[in-house]
DNA sequence: AATGAATGAGTTTTCATTCAT
DNA sequence: AATGAATGAAAACTCATTCAT
């Protein structure tokens, strides 16, 4: 009754020990996905006892929803920031840079996310249907507009958008493979990833 | 000890139920993932008693191990195909669309992988650090051989494989964000995609 | 119905398939105990499949049973042998000497006697309140009389039994601890327990 | 991770439940050895629930392993308690005497041993080897040296220990058969034993 | 006689969740 | 808020036994 969860005031430490779940969860989730994620190894990570930390928190399912939930803001930011009204290929490569970025400042979120989309989205496909589609047709719309205006040469903008997503998320995503092809010259990979990237998005783009 | 896995002769019921199993834990795994997925799930997808698939296979593990086997021959087929001798762009080109062949052909497979990476690659990093590695540094040094030449434009071939990985497996893995994305449009996705990836990596390489 | 064990007139191969079945048993039951042993193991070390296993017995007991049934008759063979008519030590001591042999021949009917016994003798509990007991108590009945008329020193009989018998198997049934215990000493374990007990005996009994 | 078994710290119930669960798993493995008790069988012999028995124990194997840890020191104490300075034959008769009362009051513990030794001692061959042999071997010598100075007839040591150890064991491990075959005269069978091994003993080791 | 195939009934263990304090 | 204790439901095997040929 008297959950955390559930009273709107929240004390400065519950603030506190809902992020520090949140965290140990994410790197739990995003190692094992969600069935082989236990709530023990969460409480392990968090360094909270198991019942402590379900004072906080309904149960696993409510853990790994809310992370999803902020997910999607994070992880659509560096769409949202894709001005109408700025120089189109500076305005895409810059989007592309961003998304380089978060793969290497936040390749677990990534791979929360890929881990949910994989077994079929179960969790979040209505956000994917909502805010996430909403998105992604205004921006479409926008590529599509520059597309027509010349200013870019002729591109599917939806599959545009898939190969920035893909190109970039697998730096996080796939990271255990791409570091082990590069051997010793992964410690460069998001340098060398950015110049090449930059480079294939130019050319495509150039009208 | 008197497992039909281990005798060396196969009948053809264990031939037969051997696949039978196997395309079922295919399904259930690239679904599901590992943890995720049950003997019980896999069994009751094939039709099969629960102890008569273990009479097959020794645990869930072995036939989890004996997919991903498989599947890194699959896997590097299109990439071992890569001629040496042929036209630089061509090869590249038909390399880029037997990839995503594979993605619209054997999307499971490409999502069995996708989840065992996601992870770590605890069960696999043999075979990437092993075969994977070996066949992508040597086509990489062909691929780096035409960039000197001048075949192609100058790109660093292993960020040039990376971005075709990700570009056509995004279409098999991420394939229920691209077609809620794409609402209506999904239903020629491969074909778009297609001809995006060749226009895309058509204007990379050209020299 | 035409199970072998229950057709009268045996065949030769009938007969030797039988006896390698219960020889199989004989070892596996020694080491692991009954509910520690399996068909599968026994059939493995019998060299058959287990369905041809159970085409002789008709089941996991029966075949515990007919070692139990057989064991009876050779474990009490060197009691019976004791003579009234001997001379009383000499008989006793050849008795000592018969049941040490047997603990060094057949360890494994031995041990597989002490299972028994131990887990409360739930199979031949009859066997051992029958014929063994009636064995008994006409030998100590024998030993009692020598005791009486002073060829021999007074002695409880049962006692004097229970002491032969534990001390002669203990090289049978503790051999692993017997073995660690005496180190290298242990290649002549037999030899020096003969001279050891019947020195032991001899004293006993002497009037 | 969080096992009530790991912490260092117990509370008054983690003990009282340990305790519980230790007298209970004693008695069924003592009756049924390893394999063939369940922890079904445990738990309800402990009055509780199974998996709140492996709150406390980690699996099966961690409750045997630690009744058969304790059990070498209750073991080996009457051994221990051999006092070199003592009267030889009254220090070796009372080791008798306190054997064949460990038969009568812990013949669970007696039978938990002997089972595990029956089948190789795999859990306890350490023990043995270490702890054990270190104790025979230095009792051996004060036994050896007592021989040699003529205060007890001639005797090898290891023998006359493994003498001590079967007879009063017996009583414990093979009560069944014991008791069948005195029948009435059972319910005296520690008093007749302890004379009778003590008459045995005495003669034996008279100089 | 012999064996590959199949299964029901256990048995061990895991784990999310709840209870009591 | 926090935690030790407890549990039901599931999941991964195991194994004696039967079936079909």
């Amino acid at each position: 009754m008297a959950r955390a969860a559930a009273s709107k005031t929240r004390t400065r430490i519950q603030r506190e020990k809902t992020e520090l779940i949140l965290t140990a969860a994410l790197e739990v989730f995003a190692t094992y996905g969600y069935r082989g994620s236990t709530i023990d190894q969460i409480a392990g990570q968090a360094g909270l006892s198991k019942p402590n930390l379900l004072y906080y928190f309904d149960n696993k399912d409510a853990i790994h929803s809310r992370l999803l939930e902020r997910l999607l803001e994070t992880w659509l930011a560096p769409l949202h920031a894709l001005d109408e009204n700025g120089e189109p290929i500076t305005e895409i490569l810059a989007y592309v840079t961003r998304k380089l970025e978060m793969a290497r400042d936040f390749p677990r979120e990534s791979r929360l996310f890929a881990n949910e989309i994989l077994q079929g989205a179960p969790r979040i496909l209505d956000q994917i249907a909502g805010p996430l589609k909403t998105l992604v047709d205004e921006k479409a719309l926008i590529i599509r507009g520059w597309s027509q205006q010349n200013q870019i040469a002729p591109v599917d903008p939806y599959h545009l958008i898939f190969s920035i997503w893909s190109t970039t998320q697998h730096y996080a995503d796939f990271d255990t493979q791409v570091s082990v092809v590069l051997g010793p010259r992964a410690a460069t990979r998001f340098d060398d990833a950015a110049r090449h990237l930059t480079d294939m998005f130019t050319k495509l783009l150039r009208p």
